[in-house]
DNA sequence: CTGCAACCTCAAGCTAAGTTGAGGTCAAGC
DNA sequence: GCTTGACCTCAACTTAGCTTGAGGTTGCAG
């Protein structure tokens, strides 16, 4: 009775900042899941707070939520990340951003080098390279072009 | 008679690999401006061709079509970019990349020290800190957000 | 002068990550 | 027992950067 193992969507938002709507859309995409009360309403686990900072976290790594739900979806279980797995998940996004920080660099000698020359020729250009898509990181719209 | 100055928007998508329907959008945007025949088509200028290279690259340096149009404007005349221009713009640029690498560097050192933790705490952890929002750089529907 | 490709203008659709609003229900205090 | 606030669903809107389709013209070659 005391130790009570539910909680409700607003609760939840207020313990993590998200709005009810994100948290709502977040169990709609398959983030998270919840339990219904016989009254339809959504009752979550205590352990979700958890979860729902992961997602954040992993958001502000530049991370879009179809690449967490992975992530997620790598726990046993559909577990909650517990300190071990989050090393492991850390680990590789890690990986992810020395990707992008090399890949900016190899962007910016090549700017260098065309500071100087001012070509603008697309034949010429070392920097349109339409293979060595930029560190742009974000999926963005341009998804679509893929 | 020889040195035909104008082009159609099909010359012009082939002369750089975009597709009719973005060049028009393009206009539509501002970037690009065009005459029109009695019969209302569009004619391009030859210049343009390199006006859409620019753009391209620009693009491909992660930058959105309102700032590469902001780029644009800055030249006077609303003047097809010369190597001399492009030596300024692609300057800015690179301040912009470099400011990039240093945020990722700094969100790397944050996650290296933050493996050994696995504290996933929006309290403690170092990693959420909603001030500095990463490099994603993409503007982004999060654009929302702000 | 006819036929076809290339052009034209809208309008609607796509993805991401949500928000906002309308209209209705649930739960708890007084 | 009723009011209020938290909850419910579903649909539509937002930004970016385009594409796709419908339905209609233009321009050039034969």
């Amino acid at each position: 009775m005391t130790a009570q193992t539910f909680i409700t969507i607003g609760q939840l938002a207020k313990r993590t900042g998200v709005a009810v709507s994100a948290i709502r859309f977040y169990e709609e995409k398959g983030l998270l899941q919840s339990l219904r009360t016989s009254g339809n309403q959504r009752r979550f686990l205590r352990s979700d707070i958890r979860r729902v900072s992961f997602i954040l976290i992993a958001q502000r790594l530049g991370l879009a939520l179809s690449e967490i739900e992975e992530e997620l979806a790598t726990l046993p279980e559909g577990r909650t990340p517990s300190p071990r797995d989050w090393q492991k998940i850390s680990r590789r996004m890690r990986d992810q951003i020395d990707t992008r920080i090399t890949l900016l660099t190899r962007t910016r000698a090549k700017l260098d080098g065309c500071i100087g020359c001012g070509c603008l020729s697309l034949q010429k250009c070392q920097l349109y390279n339409p293979n060595d898509k930029m560190g742009a990181a974000g999926p963005g719209p341009r998804a679509v072009l893929d």
